[in-house]
DNA sequence: GAGTTATATCGGAAGAGCACGATATGAGAA
DNA sequence: TTCTCATATCGTGCTCTTCCGATATAACTC
């Protein structure tokens, strides 16, 4: 099953450039990388959560262990774990054991970058 | 309905920690702002879509009509349309009327440190 | 060994996000 | 005004995520 709108869109862009030799085929060049976005929403998944941004940055400091992070955001610490493995799983934090204790810290400093940057955009407040 | 989880956290960084005077007062003010962290979230869950960030990977080399950006997803146009819209509501691109046509352009060149960014972080491949 | 404790995982219910056809809107053309 | 066409929104089924109590695992203590 072809889906019509796209074939419809493609005839539109025919026409608005019509001075170009073929500006679908353009387009379809501007298609990014799959397995880079990918890579992307799956870093950007990672972050897209409350409880997360606020492990990460309570980590800006130095390492914790799960039971300081779980005063940090006030949760159950089956909620805190389950984030924390999240956020493994997408390489933005690393662990080290001792003892009983594991300790989480930043894994890259690329991560503080991510959370500056964010932190500036200014989302339109809607209405 | 509190936690025991959390009170136990708290219990167990006292002992860790016998040396300093409130350990679980430094950790409190180890919490980030609210509002940062929910600006934060809102952007990265802009972001974090497979669809979303390859409509903003397009937009680098500049403006695109939704016809044009639905060349590139491959998708239907009521789908292209609700993902422009959530990157609009998280203030990562901005829009421009001309007659029938609306061109989507990204909103700051943040955006693209923050693509950027996220494309080189090493996720571990799970196993 | 048995008990305790820090962390990890499981399970399942509630909620949030997604895809996409159908329909509405709004601008130009006739 | 009526038609057409580009885009936006709605409605619905479906999947993914989140939460958190219950339970498992792993390491120290006795």
């Amino acid at each position: 099953m072809t889906d019509e709108t796209l074939e419809a869109a493609c005839r539109t862009i025919e026409q608005l450039h019509e001075d170009e030799p073929d500006p679908v085929a353009g387009l379809e060049a501007r298609r990014p990388d799959d397995d880079v976005a990918g890579t992307q929403a799956t870093v950007f998944g990672a972050l897209a959560n409350d409880h997360r941004v606020r492990l990460l940055e309570a980590l800006r400091e130095g390492e914790l262990c799960v039971c300081e992070l779980q005063v940090v955001l006030e949760a159950p610490q089956s909620t805190v774990a389950t984030h924390l493995r999240t956020l493994r799983d997408a390489g933005l934090v690393k662990t080290r054991k001792k003892g009983k204790w594991t300790y989480y810290r930043i894994a890259d400093t690329a991560v503080f970058e991510l959370l500056d940057v964010a932190a500036a955009v200014d989302v339109p407040s809607d209405q």
